[in-house]
DNA sequence: CGGAATCCTGAGAGATACTG
DNA sequence: CAGTATCTCTCAGGATTCCG
């Protein structure tokens, strides 16, 4: 790509492809939601209550309904007593995956004092015995 | 990696790599202001002010601050006068950007009506004529 | 030029209580 | 179970001014 394109992508704030990415992204509980959703293969409100530490209904409520409409999950609601509703992954969410793995990875290698017990630096590659995934 | 392994790394959050990483890019400007440095080469505090949008000198001085206390860059200031003062970005800081490419590739092929004036998907390496960059 | 210091505001976090 | 509905309240962030 020529110099200027990169230029033309990244200053004018709401075309950067980086930016629309942390528009998406970057509240605060989104990527934990879809970490659970994606790694630990939840799909219900109150096991994201459970597991996510810190977060409350309300908060859990809003990005649910801010990452419906975003495209990243989808809601299924079922009849039944007492109710159950499901969050399902869609396409475009099952892609933050390897946005994931890419900053798991680098937690894993830069800050491993926060990660591990035996705080050794460590590659993604090592630890999981396979390379990260990453979008073509 | 076992199942146990990976439920131990996530539902701790304090020892969530994701949730680490989270912490350290995930305020408001600290990825733009790496990006403009990794990707446009800017060292400088006026040349952040001109060219990311909506910041004003407090929050920059502020993420600047922690973004040195987080080890990503290093503050060198030269005796001279008018004075000078540049950023440069630290090897950690340096590995942010595949975690910065794997953002782009994200919007460019799944918010092209965003990022592009043709409103075309396309993939980062047809974009870019090259792969993404991935951490090992 | 590269900030620091103030003051100010509102969005959003958090707690609690309640409901279909 | 899966949420609303309020209410409070903090603090991130905006605007402005000043300083070495």
């Amino acid at each position: 790509m020529k110099e200027k394109e990169v230029e033309h992508l990244i200053q004018d704030t709401k075309w950067c492809p980086i930016d629309q990415t942390f528009r998406i992204l970057g509240k605060k509980f989104t990527i934990h939601i879809l970490r659970n959703m994606l790694l630990l293969k939840q799909k219900r409100f109150n096991e994201f209550m459970d597991d996510i530490e810190g977060i409350n209904t309300k908060i859990l409520s809003i990005r649910l309904k801010e990452m419906e409409e975003n495209g990243l999950i989808t809601r299924k609601s079922f009849n039944e007593t007492p109710p159950r509703v499901e969050y399902v992954v869609t396409t475009k969410g099952k892609s933050v995956e390897p946005i994931l793995e890419q900053m798991a990875a680098y937690s894993i290698f830069h800050y491993p004092q926060v990660v591990f017990k035996d705080k050794k630096s460590r590659t993604f590659e090592e630890f999981m015995g396979r390379k990260t995934k990453r979008l073509k």
